[in-house]
RNA sequence: GACCCCGUAGCUCAAUGGAACAGAGCAUCGGCCUUCUAAGCCGAGGGUUGCAGGUUCGAGUCCUGCCGGGGUCGCCA
């Protein structure tokens, strides 16, 4: 239960017999009366502007009106005390019951805690990573990767039908310079000394075992043929390569995406004619010129009459080319086609996770999904910022014309799956990240992946230990059943509060598509825990296993339980393995 | 020139439909190891939330303008 959610229909209720008993006028708006828990907790558990909400229409004063609500809300069994405080707030404080009952849910539900049918199983497609296939994943990818992975799952976690998706670029320019590089590799394998690999091709090793590959299979074929004839075989050949090495690269990462979607089958498959023809037939399709930026001119800029869609009837800037000079498509226009197809399967809301690179496209592609949808379906972009490498504060350079970048695995490798993700999720999307290949291994409290870990380990270890005292279970069922009305202090109510929050953090995060919330949140619990933990070296009677008192031990394992299962649960959505001891 | 993101303690960052005194950690200072893991904890000081207006009973949060940092701006994706 969201005991904030269960609050906010007792003061509802309470409103309603006051309306009931002509205490309060008909006819007032009680969508913007909210519950949640105030800034500073002395004020109490909850805190409802109700009062402040309702007042202007009812002409009482707001404290008046508070007054009429908290003496509605005393009979409420739920709670222990109702004040009215500052210019009108109704302060709650919960009774020890009922916060009883809530890590009994904890118990009970166990990891999933916290689902919610938010999203009513409404579909959703994420996409995200969605990089060149002309090599390896690097550590922004990493970023997106866990970005749009970890948000997939508290997606659905919150009742959403979630499409993992990743398009894949196979239709540029790039990838003719993928398949040249290739045939270059592949000339050097069939032992032709082809000296310094020329500017503008991929200097990078992965494609060795390429060459190497097509080698073997086509023998000296593609040696003398002119480079039309080997280009189009070579770009396939080369591009599923090079989506081999990043299947292997998310999936080092846990990235489970459930949908490639090929731009180039796309193209093929006249897809974007199609869309093309869609947005003409609205009127949005235009042949025109378009005006030089101001400021600082592109080289070579020449003005130029091209096929323009009318984004700017959608809120763009300026409205965009969907056609190069040499008659291909642009970018934007196989995204649109791409956009219009997931509407077409289905998706009325899609996330799109981004490079913050590519800031200067949303827009576009945001007035692309209106015309295409006729408003109907919503596309939020995540933007995510640069990942900043170093290693004990020294950066650490990565050249993409050397071949010498940092890839998913290399990293995976190093620090292992579990310490990147966690640490991916350290900061909002849209703020730069620091990784510090020393910092996020190291064990101390400044490293949080260590400092949430080792709380869910110290939990597992009181529980072995209670086990083995009590010769009893201590899994969440069997603690569900112990005698919690012996969770009495003060700080074993605030950790229940605590954990009982976490219905209402997934659901805020959800619809906020901030899974770093997730971090911050574990990161709370975990220090209150040892906090409390701590709290018993001080005073031997606050220890969680508790000699001579065999009901007490086991209120408070359940209480540990508890945490150890909020933690565990914040970590599943991040994709995070909690472990039960540290090494 | 235009657009987007950011600007919060000395540093790195939080603040969940606007709400009562803006929170953590690091660093600084003062305490704490015969212990369920000190791989940590307790306490203190530290702020005109870049600046100036506006909306509101109430603004770090919304609006306008400025200042500073970053990103982007047709035929890379």
């Amino acid at each position: 239960m969201d005991y904030f959610k269960h609050l906010r229909y007792i003061v509802l209720n309470s409103v309603e017999s006051l309306i009931s008993s002509g205490a309060l006028p008909t006819g007032l708006d009680l969508e913007s009366i909210n519950v949640e828990p105030p800034r500073d907790p002395s004020h109490g558990d909850v805190a409802t502007n109700a009062a402040l909400v309702l007042a202007g229409k009812t002409g009482l004063k707001p404290r008046e009106v508070a007054e009429f609500l908290a003496a509605a809300l005393d009979r409420a069994s739920e709670l222990s005390e109702v004040s009215v405080a500052g210019p009108g707030f109704v302060n709650i404080r919960l009774s020890d019951a009922f916060l009883h009952d809530r890590l009994r849910d904890v118990l009970d539900a166990g990891t999933s805690y916290g689902d919610s049918d938010l999203g009513q199983g409404q579909a959703v497609n994420v996409e995200y990573v969605s990089a060149n296939p002309t090599g390896p994943l690097h550590v922004g990818n990493a970023r997106g990767a866990v970005f749009g992975d970890a948000l997939a799952n508290l997606l659905q976690k919150t009742g959403f039908r979630v499409t993992r998706e990743y398009y894949i670029n196979d239709a540029g320019t790039q990838v003719d310079i993928l398949a040249r590089s290739a045939h270059l590799r592949y000339r050097e394998a069939l032992d032709e000394d082809i000296e310094e690999i020329p500017e503008g091709l991929y200097p990078g090793e992965y494609l060795l075992p390429v060459g190497e590959r097509l080698a073997a299979e086509y023998g000296d074929r593609w040696l003398k043929e002119d480079e039309d004839k080997w280009l189009p075989n070579l770009r396939k050949a080369a591009t599923d390569a090079m989506m081999d090495l990043i299947r292997t690269d998310l999936d080092a990462v846990g990235a489970n995406i459930d949908v490639f979607s090929s731009e180039s089958e796309l193209v093929e498959a006249g897809r974007v004619d199609e869309a093309e023809s869609l947005l003409a037939d609205e009127g949005l399709i235009y042949e025109g010129v378009l005006e030089a930026p101001k400021g600082k001119l592109p080289e070579h800029w020449e003005p130029r009459e091209q096929t323009l869609f009318r984004s700017t009837a959608f809120g763009d800037d300026v409205d965009r080319p969907l056609k190069k000079s040499d008659g291909n498509w642009t970018y934007f226009a196989s995204d649109v086609a791409y956009h219009r197809d997931k509407i077409a399967r289905g998706f009325n809301t899609m996330i799109d996770v981004w490079g913050a690179d590519h800031a200067g496209h949303v827009k576009r592609m945001k007035a692309a999904v209106a015309a295409l949808s006729g408003n109907a379906a919503e596309l939020d972009v995540k933007l995510y910022q640069l990942v900043k490498l170093s290693r004990g504060g020294e950066p650490v350079h990565m050249s993409k014309r050397a071949g010498s970048f940092v890839t998913i695995s290399d990293i995976v490798d190093e620090v292992g799956k579990d310490v990147v993700r966690f640490i991916m999720l350290t900061r909002k999307n849209d703020a730069p990240l620091d990784f510090d290949f020393a910092a996020v291994t190291e064990q101390s409290r400044d490293n949080p992946v260590f400092y949430v870990q080792y709380a869910h380990a110290r939990a597992c270890s009181v529980l072995r230990n209670a086990a083995g005292i009590l010769q009893c279970e201590t899994d969440g069922k069997a603690l569900s059943r112990a005698n919690l009305d012996r969770l009495t202090h003060g700080d074993e109510l605030a950790l229940i509060k605590l954990l009982g929050g976490w219905p209402r953090l997934i659901e805020t995060a959800a619809e906020a598509h901030e899974p770093h919330r997730i971090a911050f949140y574990i990161h709370d619990v975990a220090s209150a825990f040892h906090q409390f933990w701590n709290r018993g070296k001080e005073d031997p009677a606050l220890r969680f296993i508790v000699d001579e008192d065999a009901e007490l031990t086991l209120a408070r394992a359940a209480l540990v339980r508890g945490v150890a299962t909020v933690i565990a649960s914040g970590l599943q959505v991040m994709g995070v393995e909690p472990v039960e001891e540290m090494r």
